[in-house]
DNA sequence: TCTGGGGTCCTGATCCAA
DNA sequence: TCTGTTGGATCAGGACCC
């Protein structure tokens, strides 16, 4: 039995039972990978790791041959080649992984309408209205998995289920190159002696809670009384696994996504001390954040800043601005604004801008491009602010302690200010 | 050893207005 | 007018996903 990690693979026959199943959940093998032994074919059967090469960069993805060696995305660079010394590192080629993946959802596309991307290497499918065209759901997914390697050159695995979330697991299970069919009867079999940690939504911290409370399985879940869930993940969490772990899973497969906020950030090779560097590099972040923005045609009332020190520390910090704006000096003013409002001085290894609570340009506020008056009116805003409540109010750090009005005067608005 | 970058969602604290 | 309650908005931090 395959665990997704390379040692085995599950293909179910085409003429599978998929009673009861409509979804498909695909996913591409060790993508990054992928692309780059499809554009050097004399990279294939090698160790990759695919991640910058120098600094403090973190592996993006690793061909299989590498994941033997316990190499796993996510984990530093560094610590990968100790791990695999043997491994050759390939810096990451965004733009052609984007390129690609447009090819693959192409294919998906042609088959249903109804497709959901999930990221770049990944998307639900629902085939429930295509089956007259293409058969059954086990048929279409052999037929996914045929074309993508015929007309892209990589492979993917493929999970066929009643739900999205089966889906999910059962196409990790049969990774690489594989594909699981669970049939809508099953789904409670399939389900129940997994790890909780395959649940969607477990990480290491819930998956820790969970089994220090001799919860180890999603039988375990489904067990459990509802208060002890609540208490050892929050009642939130607690009720989104519970229903999962029954097998249900009403959420549709939505083909449409609307961004809800926008951000770039950057960890420097070395730590930095230098503020006037600092504010710099919010300024430069906070223009690709606004080019974003202006691209999307959208705005953003709320500027959010993210500072992590030498000591991996990080705090962030955020202003709702009294009108949307999508320009990228209004953004940026905001930021070292935040940023002057952090009275921590240590050496800082990232900082990040982010735009929250967008929405579509025009859309009753300003324009994109207004003169400066309404900048102007901004900064007065948060000056008279400044003025009325002293600076350590605004984007009051937590270490300073709550309860002193943190929040009255981040909002001008509430004052009267605007 | 030393921890990216792009996101989403949840929680708890706080403030404010009804 | 004063006080208490409640719900929405905002903010900060953190878990999680790929």
């Amino acid at each position: 039995m395959g665990h997704g990690d390379g040692r085995g693979r599950i293909v179910s026959p085409a003429d599978a039972d998929d009673a009861g199943t409509s979804i498909l959940h695909v996913d591409m093998d060790a993508f990054y990978a992928a692309v780059e032994v499809l554009d050097d074919p004399t990279l294939r059967g090698l160790p990759l790791i695919i991640g910058a090469p120098d600094g403090r960069s973190v592996v993006s993805s690793a061909s299989y041959e590498a994941r033997r060696y316990g190499v796993h995305a996510a984990m530093p660079v560094s610590q990968a080649l100790r791990l695999c010394p043997s491994a050759r590192i390939v810096p990451p080629h965004f733009h052609r992984y984007h390129e690609v993946s447009r090819q693959v959802m192409a294919i998906f596309e042609s088959i249903t309408p109804l497709v959901e991307p999930l990221s770049v290497d990944e998307a639900f499918l629902d085939v429930r209205g295509v089956r007259r065209l293409w058969g059954s759901p086990a048929r279409i997914a052999h037929l996914v998995r045929e074309r993508v390697h015929e007309e892209v050159g990589i492979t993917c695995s493929v999970g066929v289920a009643a739900t999205k979330h089966v889906a999910k697991i059962a196409s990790t299970v049969s990774k690489p190159d594989g594909m699981l069919v669970v049939a809508a009867a099953d789904t409670q079999a399939f389900l129940d002696p997994r790890s909780v940690r395959a649940m969607w939504g477990v990480g290491p911290k819930a998956a820790e809670a969970l089994e220090s409370r001799g919860i180890r399985t999603i039988r375990d879940i489904r067990m459990a009384s509802r208060p002890m869930l609540d208490r050892a993940v929050g009642p939130a969490l607690a009720s989104r696994m519970t229903q999962l772990a029954r097998g249900e899973d009403a959420r549709a497969v939505e083909t449409e996504r609307v961004e809800k906020s926008i951000g770039h950030e950057e960890t420097f090779d070395a730590d930095v001390t230098d503020r006037s560097y600092l504010r710099a590099e919010l300024l430069r972040l906070a223009d690709r954040v606004g080019a974003r923005l202006r691209r999307a045609e959208w705005e953003t009332s709320t500027v959010a800043i993210k500072v992590r020190f030498d000591d991996f520390r990080t705090i962030s910090r955020s202003l709702t601005l009294p009108e949307a704006t999508a320009v990228s000096q209004r953004i940026g003013e905001a930021a070292q604004m935040l940023f002057d409002q952090i009275e921590r001085r240590d050496p800082v290894r990232l900082v990040g801008v982010r735009a929250e609570k967008l929405r579509p340009a025009g859309g009753g506020g300003f324009g994109l491009w207004d003169d400066d008056e309404d900048w102007r009116r901004v900064e007065g805003a948060v000056d008279d602010a400044v003025a009325r409540f002293g600076s350590a109010m605004i984007g009051r750090a937590r270490h300073i302690g709550r309860g002193e009005g943190r929040g009255s005067a981040q909002h001008p608005k509430a004052h009267g200010l605007d």
